[in-house]
DNA sequence: TTGTACGCGTTATCAC
DNA sequence: GTGATAACGCGTACAA
């Protein structure tokens, strides 16, 4: 069934079938309604193939998650929410979603050849994007279509992101340790190489200069978003006695938790604990944290990709998204 | 950058590139390596629209998660684990993965809407199928090529799925509680329409009636996966003593744990909890449970569906998979 | 072993 | 307003 058949059965030419199909000018009103009849009495859909080819567009965007084991699935809640949200923007737009989920411990560079051997989606969304990314690079150089759902390592005045303010809010985060008179503050980082972790590292030492505390190297662990690295850290850190200790994500911060609980430490008595996300795990942990809504992340990343795609938008284009300090048993005592 | 493009640079024919990019004979070894060395040189990649024009195939599947809120996000890392999966064998196979979530609270005929419409994937794979999905059903009726990844519940001769057999995995659980000494053994359920669910409570009575043990309508809680739905079952269920309660599914375990702790009920001693899937949070809350592994339930149906598509299977095939009692402490003190 | 020619189902560009 | 007709880029019988 196509659009020939379509037009024989209405008693008309193809190109008016296409017409009434997209919605164009010039067709008459009984014409249009007499193929739309058919169209739904043959439940006709065009061949995407077909349109694609002529069209070079296939309406579809591509989700580039290159890093999966311990974050992906297992503990951590960011990547389907996020991919939630594009879901939504995707959904009311009318456009579908490739996923590209790495293989655990898959090097990034056979990752970055496979999403970009196919050309299909036409455009991409980025998450974890390090230093050197492979894929990155590459669509930088070829001019595809992309957005990053964080700030990217480099090159921010080419590329199109979304992106919470991590400096401000970690900040606010510590500010806030500082306020119920925390002075050895910790923190436990994620990737890095991945902006929001260094953005985040960023506002923490701010906010510690800004208070006039010093900055002491032994009181930062360098770790990932998870909840072992999360423990690992806290562990390490406790050598050094800190009275807080700021997470760069909830689900890290969980696991400091636990190490901290293992130790016979209290929270938020004798450690203050402050995530970053505000996932589920948070409030059933009772977890003071940084809200923001990482499903409108995703569905304003996706917005901005077809609005980029559709040409609507001047490219590099950058929207920043707000935060909100959320207090709960963490920090301060119920 | 097309063919023919490549064919010119080459010397050659299209249809003499055709062959090579598609590896066919005929094609002797010094023409085959000239044309390999231009496309390698030109990086070229074949067009994908023009390819499923013709062929009438994407190599796309797609993957459908009609349900989310507190079951995709949230607390339960059982779809990213079946994504995971599923990508695994995607990746090997060349193929690419389009994937449908629902948005909150869509009803399902909407959504089923949405994924039939779109034409473009060679095959779906159905999750959380309810008893009249319409999805389903379209697709049955439709003859399109699809694959669940549990036992559907109607049609089971009809239609091609990769499960664990949910009933002797349940007996095993629930021997392990009666082993134990326990009598007054509860279950929660998952949603009751999903077979997962529905097998894993025959399973349940099945094991009771096998040990002589009567079967106590009170000590049935019909609820779903999530941990909000395991903590308000426990919560209702302690008004009736129970010494043990079979979960079906481990978040939904973590919830009656959180239940059973805040009433002051001492897990395993005054209640033994088992749950099933052995997901992250069982190795953290050391809890006994049954394992299976949810990426190979993903990997194996992607694979199943992809032997359908092209044709080196009969249809209607059955899988199923093995499952393991894993004991830790929430059955057995350490 | 290689090349020619047609068709896949659309959209876009013209005439009318 | 409507209808031919030429692309779009590829696979594939069939001819050579």
């Amino acid at each position: 069934m196509n659009l020939e058949d379509i037009a024989k059965k209405a008693g008309v030419s193809r190109s008016t079938v296409s017409r009434v199909i997209n919605n164009e000018r010039y067709v008459s009103q009984p014409v249009r309604q007499r193929v739309l009849d058919v169209i739904e009495r043959e439940q006709f859909q065009p061949n995407p193939a077909a349109r694609a080819l002529v069209t070079r567009r296939s309406n579809i965007i591509g989700v580039s998650i290159p890093q999966t084991s311990n974050v992906f699935f297992g503990d951590n809640s960011y990547f389907p929410m996020l991919l939630q949200g594009i879901a939504e923007a995707v959904n009311c737009l009318d456009y579908a979603m490739l996923l590209w989920l790495a293989e655990s411990h898959e090097v990034r560079d056979t990752f970055a050849k496979r999403v970009v051997r196919h050309r299909q989606p036409d455009g991409l969304l980025l998450t974890s994007v390090t230093d050197d990314d492979p894929l990155f690079n590459h669509l930088l150089q070829r001019n595809r279509h992309f957005v990053m759902v964080e700030s990217p390592p480099r090159h921010q005045d080419r590329v199109s992101y979304v992106t919470v303010d991590n400096v401000r809010a970690a900040e606010i985060a510590v500010n806030h340790l500082i306020e119920i008179g925390r002075r050895r503050i910790a923190t436990i980082t994620g990737q890095i190489n991945i902006r929001d972790a260094s953005e985040r590292l960023t506002g923490y030492t701010n906010a510690l200069q800004a208070a006039g505390l010093p900055i002491d190297d032994s009181l930062i662990f360098y770790g990932r978003f998870d909840r072992a690295q999360g423990y690992q850290g806290m562990r390490q850190l406790l050598q050094y006695q800190p009275d807080a200790v700021f997470a760069g994500g909830d689900t890290a911060a969980i696991g400091a938790i636990a190490a901290l609980k293992e130790a016979g430490v209290r929270v938020p008595e004798d450690v203050a604990v402050i995530g970053f996300d505000d996932l589920d795990v948070a409030v059933q942990a009772n977890l003071t944290t940084i809200r923001h809504s990482v499903q409108t992340v995703g569905s304003t990343a996706a917005r901005l990709l077809i609005d980029i795609i559709e040409g609507r938008l001047e490219h590099p284009h950058h929207i920043v998204l707000p935060t909100e300090l959320v207090i709960r048993g963490s920090t301060v005592p119920v």
